[in-house]
DNA sequence: TTGATAATGATAATTATTATCAATAAGGAA
DNA sequence: TTCCTTATTGATAATAATTATCATTATCAA
């Protein structure tokens, strides 16, 4: 992500935490910081590790809290990875799609789903189901990748 | 499944190791009668748990083994739940999608994408990426669970 | 039936996640 | 600013899941 979108977010997430009442602290930024910035999606371990090279790194315990806590806040989701899931992602708004480079990893969020929605209601009318959330994603190659 | 698409299944998967050369055993029987007489996704150890009150069951290694074989055979595919993956579930035939109740678990099989093959048209146009691949699931209610 | 060897079971090792609890630091009140 | 309450932390133990090791066993072609 951009430096600006980071920040964006941080700021976002930071007034979120307040609102909620739940105290900022230095290890929770330190993860929502790593999340922030990164432009792939990581899992707990992804981002301890790569918190180590810091002066003092959020124990692992504290890597996982505060991702069950952002987790519960709405502000990052599970993305589930072929072979793998537990990665997380910000949340975005509404509800989009991902398409992820199998190369460089690189995600890209897909605006616009008339036809999902369209698929859905006849699945709904064919099986009967209530169809409450839907998950969706693409996997390829980047034009970068590509070549 | 129906006994009758168990063993369709059965049938199917012996002669595929035998074409493999790899040898039909009885720990590798025991996991896959378990893989397709079951109508939900599961996890290796659901696997290994529901083995148990069998006379010899297979070793938990070799449920891992087994469920590593038959994903390179293509013969089972990871199923991605939300909240938890490495669920696995029999290989379909092309390409379907599955819609999966929250409440029991059951998992039912969707035919015909149209719409999802249009929206991925659309997505390769818009973005310049080669899409390899998608990832569709549905999650909501049964008509018996939802009363 | 036999023999080569792929595959197994038991278990140790590794890795990931969760629980525990005394010490610490965030942030509102004074 | 300083103090005080207490939410949060780090260290570590406990648990759970997965993988590796290796002597023994069982599959299946000859």
């Amino acid at each position: 992500m951009s430096a600006l979108e980071t920040n964006l977010l941080l700021s976002t997430w930071k007034t979120a935490l307040h609102q909620q009442d739940y105290r900022v602290t230095q290890p929770r930024l330190q993860v929502m910081e790593i999340i922030a910035a990164s432009n792939t999606p990581l899992t707990p371990q992804d981002i301890y590790h790569r918190s180590l090279d810091q002066e003092t790194p959020p124990g692992i315990a504290s890597v996982y809290r505060t991702l069950e806590m952002l987790e519960d806040l709405g502000l990052i989701q599970q993305i589930h990875q072929p072979g793998g899931c537990h990665s997380y992602w910000p949340t975005l708004e509404g509800h989009q799609h991902l398409l992820i480079c199998t190369d460089c990893g690189h995600l890209r969020v897909i605006e616009g789903n008339e036809e999902i929605s369209e698929y859905i209601s006849k699945v709904e009318e064919i099986t009967g189901y209530q169809v409450t959330e839907h998950w969706l994603q693409l996997f390829g190659l980047c034009s970068g990748c590509s070549n």
